[in-house]
RNA sequence: GCCCCCGUCGUCUAACGGUUAGGACGCGGCCCUUUCAAGGCCGAAACACGAGUUCGAUUCUCGUCGGGGGCACCA
């Protein structure tokens, strides 16, 4: 069987970080399998979609590198990327199934206004009833359908569900779960507005497109019933289905926008690497037999599968995620960290002027200490931006009694270094201090604090070094007048 | 209220009847070291509870409790 899968989300907002997991474990499986990931917009929901969060969710896939593989006849140039499927451009396709279940007497119309079924709810409730549609329209004449219409009443289309027996979704992650048939509802498929449900729509598009393999989000599970007796009306067998657990905040709730980022576009901007997100984001409810955590590009997609996936929810964690991103970041190559860090650069300012360090050779220096792009222009600003001596510096590093005298024999042997390298540097600067008969730390501590204007950084030496003769002697006299 | 799902360190998880219950993040300590990191070593930290089944249950069954999700002309 040719492996099939997609994912379906409705341009109602950002893409957040569940979705981004239901997207990247259906993306994983495809590539695993050699099969086809597909991008389908369901943007029936006339009121919320918008065009926002579509360019949303397409730039946030684009970034995590979920790529799809193919999209309407229209788009299909001879390589991607493609457009995705939008149902709104499908409307004249479920059409065509509406009438084929009208026709069969296995959907009806609805003339129930919104208040109708909001008074029904009401009862319902009062009385401790499941708010369940009371199939009211269900057995009208033809008598009373032509006077509704008549009057111009609109209508919306229910599906008939069977009322007895029951109904067993077998799950890839949870195994058979079966729901009573009696305790799902007509659900309406066609709204008054003549758009279908997601319901409807959903199984005719993954029929049509060939979906073998159905993965989402846990809160889809109670639906899987009511579309599987609309697959078994329409005369299909319906696809694999595999449910996802949740996952959750640090406070046990389903994650939303009250625990702070949630959507994919701000981690992107707080400084995460993708292919990190990606890592952290396939451990959320998935798990190889030896709790592997660091995976390669390829790694990940050989290693994935469904039995791994977790029934029980996961706490979204930031805390490992940032560490995950560090680790990315280390293992990059620095010229790649350097693009990365451009726009966190130029948001921050730093531009290397004719004759100050170069970017790489300034990030390189603290490469195994950025967990985010975001901290990597306040650790190497102290290159490109007049000298500011942090508080800690001024009383920690530069208030011993010697300080001064210190910073001037050393500014003095620095400027007559005859190579003004790594190794020499701190031979030159260890020599001064066995000759006074100083501690290391003594004129070591001094001296970063005097080029840098901070208590921690670099390694000493190459950072000066890197930062050149001229500048650092300029900036051991500047230092001087400080004190 | 009804239906469904879930329950191993704080968090992500491994284990698929017999283990000193393993790994990772985080946390603590030590080492390395001019600082901060990184790295190395060590440590504290979990089977929700109660009944069964079994020679033996974290593992199988049932119940309790706890958490989550769903019950729309939203997806």
């Amino acid at each position: 069987m040719k492996i099939r899968t997609r994912f379906a989300p409705s341009p109602t907002g950002f893409l957040h970080i569940g979705g981004a997991r239901t997207a990247l474990f259906n993306w994983l499986f495809a590539r695993k399998h050699k099969g086809s990931f597909v991008l389908r917009i369901e943007d029936t929901d006339e009121v919320r979609s918008t065009e926002d969060s579509v360019q949303a969710i397409l730039d946030s896939l684009h970034w995590l590198g979920l790529n799809w593989d193919e999209g309407p006849k229209d788009s299909l140039l001879s390589e991607g990327p493609y457009k995705p499927y939008f149902q709104m451009q499908r409307l004249d396709i479920y059409k065509k199934f509406l009438d084929q279940l009208m026709r069969d007497g296995k959907a009806y119309r609805c003339y129930c206004s919104k208040e109708d079924l909001d008074e029904m709810r009401r009862l319902a409730a009062l009385e401790k009833r499941p708010p369940r549609y009371d199939r009211r329209c269900r057995n009208l004449t033809d008598q009373e359908k032509k006077g509704y219409d008549s009057a111009g009443k609109k209508y919306s289309i229910r599906f008939k569900m069977p009322d007895s027996g029951t109904t067993v979704v077998d799950d890839l992650i949870r195994g058979k779960v079966s729901f009573e048939n009696n305790l799902l509802q007509d659900f309406v498929i066609i709204k008054t507005s003549g758009v279908p449900t997601y319901n409807f729509a959903c199984v005719i598009d993954d029929h049509l497109m060939e979906i073998s393999h159905v993965i989402r989000g846990d809160e889809h599970l109670s639906n899987t019933p009511s579309q599987l007796r609309l697959y078994e009306a329409l005369g299909w067998a319906p696809p694999v289905f595999a449910h996802l657990s949740m996952i959750l905040g640090p406070d046990g709730a389903k994650l939303s926008k009250r625990h702070g980022a949630t959507s994919v576009l701000e981690y992107k901007n707080e400084g995460f690497i993708p292919g990190a997100l990606r890592n952290y984001l396939a451990l959320l409810g998935w798990a190889t037999k030896n709790s592997q955590d660091l995976f390669s590009y390829d790694e990940l997609i050989s290693s994935f599968d469904i039995e791994g996936c977790q029934k029980n929810p996961a706490t979204f964690d930031n805390v490992k995620l940032t560490w995950m991103n560090g680790e990315y970041i280390r293992k990059m190559p620095v010229s790649d960290l350097v693009l990365a860090a451009q726009p966190f650069l130029d948001r921050a300012g730093i531009k290397p002027a004719p004759g100050s360090p170069s970017l790489e050779s300034a990030i390189s220096l603290e490469h195994q200490k950025y967990k985010k792009l975001t901290e990597i222009p306040s650790l190497v600003d102290f290159f490109y931006k007049p000298l500011e001596m942090t508080p800690q510096a001024r009383e920690k590093s530069l208030s011993g009694p010697d300080v001064l005298r210190i910073l001037e024999d050393l500014s003095v042997r620095l400027q007559d270094l005859p190579a003004f390298k790594e190794k020499e540097i701190e031979a030159a600067v260890r020599q001064y201090a066995q000759e006074k008969g100083f501690k290391a730390g003594q004129v070591f501590h001094p001296l970063r604090a005097a080029v840098s204007g901070r208590t921690d950084g670099p390694t000493l030496f190459l950072m000066i070094e890197v930062m050149g003769r001229e500048e650092a002697v300029k900036r051991l006299r500047r230092c001087q007048g400080i004190i």
